[in-house]
DNA sequence: GCGTATCCTTGACTGGGATCAACGGGGCGA
DNA sequence: TCGCCCCGTTGATCCCAGTCAAGGATACGC
């Protein structure tokens, strides 16, 4: 695990109450490397994904539809740009990044996925994945291979609509994401992306105040198109103005109030 | 009209085109009010939107079930933010915007759309739409109503995939346009924001060397994130290299091979 | 436990784009 | 036709964030 042992009391307790929610228990005797067998009614964060609608359709059962099997460690892809696309995805636990290399080689486009949330919709338009999807640490992923999807679509008005519903969300959340680079200082950029997570953060049960942060200072840098160093000087200046308090990943928004003005 | 006299010939053929290809004999005798009445098989962007698909099914008479009377003219709303969900839109002809004010009251996350493009599903997600859409020329929108969208989906699972796939390719172009603001120089932002532009001008048909910039300076500067006094420079700049002929809103891309360098 | 690589921070300096300002041109309504 | 407003351009100056550099902290392999 990449875990450290000083993991924060909330990161902490996220992982703990997932795990527990999602292995049953001849999984949860074994070694954690055994593949969590559950259907979706068990999961925590079902409301999220089509879970609900799918069991409603009577198809949440491993091995009848949903692959709840996916298992990247900390640096795998799940996928890369120009990959054939065939399955959308779900984070069940863990954090992922997106990115698109430029021509010059760097990182631009970069986004965040939080458990809950879904991953490949991007390919569906011509077949290919637009962009690539890198684990930040050790994450489960469950996978719904889309031609299946799109045959229970076709009896299903629930998870029909419900899947019309996570593409609008996808595309909110996007338009979140320009808005906050949009800010004209970079001051300004940082601190409506720390908001940003705070509330998927919220979205998920965990504290929105305080968090640990899944992604280095170099992946926020290229979120926001800003440099590393600009990243860490807002930082500090952050933690003198006792907004934040930050040690390494761990942040605190002490001061909400004010971080919102 | 909005359109002056010495609009560019690639403009000026398009509306003709457009208009000659949607108005039905009576309606091109009477006056250019006159809301086209025609069926979407008559369309030069049917292959953009749902057209064919609802065809196929047998919906896209006017009044059975497509509402291509919607007509906007410069700086009209389509709708608003926070207005409600009920629709989804295309654009005939004519250009749009969307953007978003943040709380300082500047517009962030502008975005265009160009004819054949799709609009409004951004208030799928929660009944109420994130961003506000204004008309940057006279502009005709077809509406479809969702609920009776979301009843042919049932049934026809040729509207369905083309739906799905009109959603992705909104996110594809949410990310190309993310790609574009994360380039490092705001030379490079305006270039490939210009490529991006010229990309849109082939799908529907007109040149991609030469075209007229349906927004103003201060839309493209919102859109990079950039100040209107910077990206007139830029356009000054790139004539000066011989990269584009710039005269107000009409472009050349002189020189493509080292504009995409 | 040690060594190495990556991550993060901080400082000094630079430069690109913002800001402030002035002005010409075109559209449009009175 | 006049006058106003918005659009676009250009110049001078300023400042925020990038760049270059150094060094400490942390993670992870052996």
């Amino acid at each position: 695990m990449n875990q450290p042992l000083s993991v924060s009391q909330s990161q902490n307790n996220v992982n703990q109450t997932i795990i527990a929610s999602t292995l049953n228990s001849r999984a949860r005797d074994a070694n954690l490397t055994v593949v969590p067998k559950t259907t979706c009614p068990d999961c925590r964060l079902s409301d999220l994904c089509l879970a609900r609608e799918l069991d409603a359709a009577g198809l949440s059962d491993v091995g009848k539809f949903v692959r709840n099997s996916k298992r990247l460690r900390k640096g795998q892809h799940l996928f890369r740009q120009d990959d054939e696309f065939h399955s959308i995805y779900f984070i069940r636990s863990g954090f992922a990044k997106s990115y698109i290399n430029n021509s010059g080689g760097d990182e631009v486009a970069v986004s965040f996925f939080f458990p809950g949330e879904m991953i490949g919709l991007d390919g569906l338009h011509d077949g290919r994945h637009t962009a690539s999807i890198v684990a930040l640490e050790d994450t489960h992923i469950c996978e719904l291979p889309y031609k299946a999807l799109s045959k229970v679509m076709a009896s299903s008005p629930g998870v029909r609509e419900r899947f019309n519903a996570l593409l609008s969300r996808q595309i909110v959340q996007e338009q979140a994401m320009t808005m906050l680079r949009g800010q004209k200082s970079a001051s300004d950029q940082l601190k409506a992306f720390l908001l940003n997570l705070s509330e998927r953060y919220a979205r998920i049960r965990l504290s929105p105040i305080s968090f640990r942060l899944p992604m280095t200072r170099k992946d926020i840098a290229g979120c926001l198109n800003l440099t590393i160093e600009t990243v860490s000087r807002l930082f500090s200046q952050f933690q003198e103005q006792n907004l934040v308090e930050v040690s390494g990943r761990e942040i605190t928004l002490t001061d909400l109030q004010r971080f919102n003005s």
